[in-house]
DNA sequence: AGAAACAATACCAAAAAAATACCATTAACC
DNA sequence: GGTTAATGGTATTTTTTTGGTATTGTTTCT
């Protein structure tokens, strides 16, 4: 643990660097150091004391350096969890190179995350969910529906229908849904996604805390078995002031 | 049976791994036991309580863990009977093998296209086409600005920028502009696409015939060079309720 | 000398981490 | 089929870690 602080103090900057407060010299290493991206978004600072220790001096004036910080807007303090760096842009990216779950891709970027339920049950299937899932009328599919947050903010309504035959118990289902599907053996091989623009509409504008007509990005995904079968159907939509959804292509001859 | 318990928990790196939390120091090393094939997909984890005792911690020290990475789909528990290996989660490989032009897109939808130029001449480069192409001030940019039209319907506009030392004589672009730059021997490996939501405004709504405020799909990207320079930079805005964005993506194991 | 800024000490409060004790489900066994 | 032991599940409490604050001493500038 001690070089991260080694890496951000480089203490001999604090005691060579001439007169002036110490806070002062103290809060300038720590602006370089996140500038620098020793330390990245989301990262939690050392602790006070820690920081205290290492460079000898009171855990005060480490404050002082650190209240500065977050009266910037640099950092932000909780209370008996830690000091974190704040993410520098509000826009958040996906990239497509990796298949990530929501979480895995918003913690990558220093941003916690939570889940509000909206729906998670079994259900009859609507003609849509018939037709495209390939079920018969007497079918039972599985709904899932999910309200996502990123740090206090919601981001997306994601609802995903699977036959209840690969999913006979939705309530299981409680971080990726993949997960669940992979430990019945129901690995999809291939996705097909559609990304459309959309004007978000009543009560989805609501649950998302946008005006309604604003531009959002709507994901639909269907992934397919290595049978052919389709094995889930996934409809996300996306507040399009706050996500991006980035691509990084391989281009090949011909 | 203990022979197992030590090969996953290699006590010592629990006990001398410097500060942090207990809980994170277990969950690596349990995610290294898996990822080092000490258990494989399928193999049941050691109990709980098993776990605990070995490594001189409470048991919910070490749920904490295997919670962790129950979320993120690396472990199943089945109540009363066990807690076993996933098998692996499937990843997106390569997203798209190539990049389709419009005209080809179109064409695979059935659609005849025609194009009505906007702008087509050589420039002074704006600051952030000079940063974004990596350009000097005295250079020279290449724009390209043409409305696309499928079956008589405005669909997007799509806005191109190019070094004039990639592209001298912007005149002699007619068709597809890789094709142009490929002339050339500009041929790119590699780009970044960036789609995003945005409200149409005016006046971007009147050429492609919709009112301001409709979602649209915007579309940027930066190709390039495999030196690693940036070739072009195009943002293209498709009317949000005439355009699709369709992805398929292969997923494999690992 | 006095005032203001700076720095150190000591203690408070909230959150996370870890431990304890008990409940519920499964599966094996009789 | 019922019994039982082994397993994961959960609620509660205690301990540790973390930022928050009031108080006091010290320097510095006027």
């Amino acid at each position: 643990m001690t070089e991260l602080l080694a890496a951000i103090l480089s203490p001999e900057r604090l005691q060579a660097g001439g007169s002036g407060p110490l806070y002062l010299k103290l809060r300038q290493t720590l602006e370089e150091a996140i500038q620098s991206g020793k330390l990245n978004h989301g990262d939690a600072l050392p602790p006070e004391r820690d920081l205290a220790d290492y460079a000898n001096i009171s855990r005060v004036t480490v404050r002082k350096a650190v209240d500065d910080l977050v009266k910037d807007g640099l950092l932000v303090r909780r209370h008996g969890s830690g000091t974190f760096v704040v993410k520098p842009v509000s826009k958040v990216e996906q990239s497509l190179s990796r298949l990530t779950s929501f979480t895995e891709d918003m913690a990558r970027r220093g941003l916690t995350t939570r889940a509000q339920w909206l729906d998670r049950g079994l259900f009859h299937p609507s003609p849509d969910e018939m037709m495209i899932l390939g079920l018969p009328a007497d079918a039972l599919v599985a709904r899932l529906g999910r309200l996502r947050i990123a740090d206090d903010m919601p981001l997306a309504i994601e609802r995903a229908c699977i036959s209840s035959e690969f999913l006979p118990d939705p309530a299981q289902v409680t971080g990726s849904l993949y997960a669940a599907l992979g430990q019945r053996g129901c690995r999809p091989v291939r996705a097909v996604q559609r990304i459309s623009a959309y004007n978000i509409k009543e009560p989805d504008a609501a649950l998302l805390g946008v005006t309604a007509g604003v531009a959002g990005l709507s994901i639909e995904r269907v992934s397919y078995l290595a049978s052919g079968r389709v094995v889930e159907f996934t409809r996300s939509l996306y507040r399009g002031d706050a996500y991006d959804f980035v691509a990084e292509l391989t281009l090949s001859d011909t």
